[in-house]
DNA sequence: ATTTTCGTGACTGCTTTCATTCATTGAAAC
DNA sequence: GTTTCAATGAATGAAAGCAGTCACGAAAAT
């Protein structure tokens, strides 16, 4: 009974490129194309794999964190003009702090490239720059929280204790007059400690996020310096904001039929990861 | 020039689900099939996506690091069957402490779904169990190699330092009589805060390792439990590491046309994690 | 020994997907 | 105003993949 053997061989296979095509299976367990067919039915009746046209999809210990998944286009296009906005005004050669939010992993993904000093407890935002040779990546360790696989607890906040950075890039939940808010009680905790370590702090946050309170506070608006939100920010707000004595960037929204936010490229994306 | 702002938004959806249907495309984007079909090629030109029969598959932001990227299918083999052999040591309910190496990450691929503490220093081995319910990770700081994604540094020993687990399992670069090797140097000091902190220690290492020095030694042969090894491993070598007091365990390397490696399962696989 | 069962591989239409070509459109350039 | 050019969408024949069927052989059951 090498049925199962083999099943195992194939499961394994898919499970470490997360694809293959049918074509391949049969070259690499060598059987025929038929009983390829039917292992890939079985298993997916088993829901360890998912079946396309042309090969088999792994459906299963890929880490796909949940929170990144949500991502309504809407919100999605305001985040990316914050985003692209706030890696404008960091330069080159600084030393940034992230956090684990998805506004935040948009800036980051800008940053993907630069030669930069990246310091996050965020594992997909380390994901981004482990590879990369000119940027210096330094990960705060910790608890890893499963649903948005960010770095927590007392020893981040004690290695955050202990660095300085230029620049901390933040993100938040809900912004009042009161100050910045947050989803995630321990997060909170870092997140005042990501704010001490810090010589410039800059929030992003779309202008949905105006008005809500999260829920715990994490901090006052006079420690923010810059702020950085879509164009549908109200007037109102604005004034608060800035007689807090917090520099606000606007982020133009691209409406349809409208070039590139502002400068010179689109929208950097991917490629530059990958180049 | 919509269209770049559209690659984007493909290859940002392509991203969120490691796969997609070009059908899925055309619904998602509103494009016609010839459309998509252009920037599918497009984006493969820039390496950001791979096309496969009736879709795409993300090729980007996944860490790849020089180091895993070698894996001849020979050493592969052995690897697997040694992971195999050091995953079944290990019980439900246990904190496991995983370091960086290329084998280690094998054991950590099968050791994924299992109800497990996890410790480890290893991006790549973060990434695994990240989304995990079952497992709780740790993640050690520090600052990350960019080759092999593993955290290193002070940080990362002083965390050590006040971590105990139960099992560290360990990868080596050379094994010789005196001891282990590693090539790293910063990576020895770290693995030594490891060995340190554990109540079992298991090194896993293919039998090319054995006879071979590399930079830097990490530890004698006394301060390890178990040693896996592939069946590969000469006598002499055996007699050695058993007098050191090492409980060897061998790992049958699977021949062709033989059956399950040893005991009960052919091999641990997807169906464990995702049942 | 015979029968049954199961896994396997080959074959056959049928469906889906692919690459190529061509006409249209809309915006920028002249 | 006209030209130019890139981008788009539709259409076509070719290629690839799919489900279903059948026959063969080995192992298990009778």
């Amino acid at each position: 009974m090498q049925t199962q053997q083999r099943r195992s061989k194939l499961i394994e296979f898919v499970r470490v490129r997360g694809f293959a095509a049918l074509e391949d299976l049969v070259r690499e367990l060598g059987v025929s194309e038929s009983t390829i067919r039917r292992d890939l039915d079985a298993l997916e009746d088993q829901g360890a794999a998912k079946r396309t046209h042309g090969g088999v999809l792994y459906s299963g210990g890929i880490p796909r964190l949940s929170e990144f998944d949500e991502r309504e286009p809407a919100n999605w296009a305001a985040k990316r003009a914050i985003a692209a906005r706030a890696a404008e005004s960091i330069s080159d050669g600084e030393t940034v702090l992230l956090d684990g939010g998805t506004t935040t992993y948009e800036v980051a993904r800008q940053l993907v490239g630069r030669s930069l000093q990246v310091v996050t407890n965020s594992l997909p935002v380390a994901n981004l720059f482990a590879s990369q040779a000119r940027t210096d990546l330094v990960l705060l360790g910790g608890y890893v929280s499963p649903r948005t696989g960010v770095c927590l607890g007392p020893y981040a906040n004690e290695l955050l204790g202990r660095l300085h950075v230029t620049t901390t890039v933040l993100s938040a939940a809900g912004i009042t007059a009161e100050g910045l808010f947050n989803a995630h009680l321990l997060l909170a905790e870092t997140e005042q400690a990501m704010l001490r370590a810090a010589g410039r702090v800059i929030v992003v946050a779309d202008s949905s996020k105006f008005g809500r309170k999260s829920l715990t506070f994490v901090s006052g608006l006079d420690t923010i310096d810059q702020l950085v939100c879509d164009d549908a920010l109200p007037a109102a707000w604005r004034e608060i904001v800035t007689a807090a004595g917090v520099e606000l960037l606007i982020a133009p929204l691209p409406r349809a039929s409208e070039g590139a936010p502002s400068g010179s490229r689109p929208i950097p994306t991917a490629e530059d990861a990958s180049a």
